[in-house]
RNA sequence: GUCCCCGUAGCUCAGAUGGAUAGAGCGACUGCCUCCUAAGCAGUAGGCCCCAGGUUCGAGUCCUGGCGGGGACGCCA
């Protein structure tokens, strides 16, 4: 049914409560796991007996006779320790198939962000190796929380931060030079604190290949700028190419260089300095971030004269802050959560506000393969990387995989059950029932004409077994599970939606089989009925569509196998 | 030592503001192709929701204290 009808039904309650002598701000009704208990369901008698101090079921039943010929409801039951069972008209239910046949692509969308801009910045790897897994679910997870403000009305800025100078870096060109020497025939091992991936070598052999060598035996300043730029450059491109593998898209690149050069850095020394909150210790200049929360001031200039990475932190959130976006949602490793509270005491040391910006944090991605731990390691270049992954499984599994545990649970990737074993992914079972549903539309197309004008006025209450009443209920439920993902920055509360969705449709089709009931087809001979089955098939074949899509995964038309 | 996250079926995990009989996938077992696609469906087995107190009509969910696992606590990035 649609949430205007609920709507009205909770509003209905709240004044019968009224009437009661017990005022509420607002009713909330539950879908019943358990179809006997109805189409919606209310506490609010068990949650009143305290106040009205009568018992449940008394104030249940007094509710309900007040309620009585509410428009579009078939009966109400007074059930359990006082739950209200709300049993609605077929008719209702099955208007909800209307209202999503006609917002299709729409169907779920909300203006609760009315167009207000908000940044969303994840991934934000350094230019030091490839992407790997821990990026890839942070892509995934990102690029998904995005999605979903844009389907809630926001205007969304997708931003990737990187540090392209610093200590890394320069560990990274040092590791580069040797292995450029190395291709010069010099004996010149990487460091130990170097870069040991293989990558490095295809650098340093198409530095060698660009420039020849110039730079053989030239351990000067000049050689080592020509090869972190070089590397920095290269690395950025393969980052950028797998991401695009990964379908993942950024507004904005930006370069920690860039706050030094449009000195954002210094800029912000001086705002902290005038705050009267910085103080000089054993050399260094520091900030009184404990003032704000943080567990222990910190240092923001170090005795050496270089700014820790706090400071150019707080300079980048308060660019943020000054380029309109009020609104940030920063998606990060749990491993950074020790530095959200500095930077926010720093930011608010300059007078933002609390809570800014807000942090996501996910836990580690743990590889499993043939049983056993992968442990990846930067340093060691040992990682599976994500360009691996993708190519291996495929854009959509890799994502949904990524998606489908909550951010901050642990999240064990079993390569061996996304390689070998894809063929049971959930992710199958809800693009098959897409599929299934697109063939089904086609087929009545072909075998009967249908046009989508039939469809779009068939008579819906027709449809009134348990099954589709069941379908139904579930789609009406999405645009509401929309909203609660993107409140609570939980995509996977989508993935369980679309799985528990792909069920009940599958449920629902199969009960035509030849084997079990063929009356129960939907291409049955009777174009009314007919149309009422291809009007659920189609709202069905929306909502998953849209919920994939909102997840940026492919809702195929067919699935081959 | 302090802080954060986690502990639910054999395994991997869902369970929003406390509500009715705690769910899914995988694994195990039993059925179902007379074809709108069986990558599916129906069913069975499998649970002291880590432990102990507390809050209340009611706790997997909230509070306190433990236990176990992971992560973070730099003048590293």
């Amino acid at each position: 049914m649609t949430s205007m009808f609920a709507e009205r039904i909770s509003d209905a309650l709240r004044e019968a409560a009224a009437e009661l002598g017990a005022a509420v701000p607002s009713v909330r009704l539950d879908r019943p796991r358990d179809t006997s208990h109805g189409d919606l369901a209310s506490n609010i008698a068990l949650t009143l007996a305290k106040r009205l101090g009568r018992p449940p079921r008394e104030i249940a039943n007094d509710l309900r006779d007040r309620l009585n010929g509410l428009e579009g409801v078939e009966r109400i039951e007074v059930a359990g320790p006082g739950f209200l069972n709300f049993f609605v008209e077929a008719a209702v239910v099955g208007g909800t198939l209307h209202t999503i046949l006609a917002s299709r692509d729409d169907y779920g969308r909300s203006d609760e962000g009315a167009g207000r801009r908000i940044m969303v910045e994840f991934v934000s790897a350094n230019p030091t190796g490839p992407l790997h897994l821990g990026h890839g679910r942070q892509a995934a997870l990102g690029d998904a929380i995005a999605a979903l403000l844009e389907w809630s009305g926001w205007q969304v800025h997708r931003e990737f931060y990187f540090n392209d100078a610093g200590a890394q870096i320069a560990r990274l060109a040092e590791s580069v030079w040797a292995r450029y020497q190395q291709l010069l025939g010099h004996d010149t091992p990487v460091a130990e604190n170097g870069y040991q991936g293989e990558y490095v070598s295809e650098i340093a052999a198409a530095f060698r290949d660009t420039v020849g060598g110039v730079h053989e035996g030239d351990h000067g300043p000049e050689a080592t700028e020509a090869m972190r730029t070089f590397a920095v450059g290269m690395l950025r491109d393969e980052q950028k190419r797998d991401l695009a593998a990964f379908r993942v898209r950024f507004d904005e690149y930006y370069p920690e260089t860039r706050l030094y050069s449009e000195g954002r850095v210094d800029d912000t020394i001086r705002a902290l300095d005038e705050t009267g909150l910085t103080y000089q210790e054993g050399g260094a200049a520091w900030l009184r971030t404990s003032r704000f929360g943080d567990q222990k001031d910190r240092v923001m200039v170090k005795s050496d004269g270089s700014p820790t990475y706090f400071l150019p932190d707080v300079a980048y959130h308060m660019g943020k802050w000054e380029r309109g976006f009020h609104e940030v949602v920063n998606v990060q490793g749990a491993d950074h959560h020790s530095t959200v509270d500095r930077v926010r005491a720093g930011l608010q040391a300059l007078g933002r506000p609390r809570g800014y910006p807000e942090y996501l944090l996910h836990q580690m991605v743990t590889v499993v393969r043939g049983g056993e731990e992968v442990r990846f390691s930067k340093r060691a270049g040992s990682y599976t990387t994500l360009a691996e992954l993708v190519s291996e499984v495929g854009a959509d599994v890799a994502r949904y995989f990524f998606l489908m545990r909550r951010p901050e649970a642990h999240l064990t990737f079993d390569l061996d059950l996304a390689l070998d074993q894809s063929d049971r992914n959930p992710v199958y079972k809800v693009q098959y029932a897409h599929a299934r549903l697109c063939s089904l539309l086609e087929l009545a197309r072909t075998q009967f004409g249908d046009a989508a004008e039939a469809v779009a006025s068939a008579d819906t209450s027709l449809l009134g077994t348990a099954a589709e009443r069941e379908v139904i209920n579930q789609l009406a439920e999405f645009p509401a599970f929309l909203a609660r993902a993107t409140s609570a920055r939980a995509p996977h509360l989508i993935c369980d939606y679309l799985e528990k969705t792909a069920g009940l449709v599958n449920s629902w089709y199969q009960t035509g089989h030849p084997t079990r009931d063929p009356s129960a087809r939907a291409l049955v001979a009777d174009p009314a009925l007919r149309a009422a089955r291809l009007a659920l098939a189609g709202a069905a074949r929306i909502v998953l569509h849209n919920g994939l899509a909102v997840l940026g995964l492919t809702a195929p038309e067919r699935m081959e196998r």
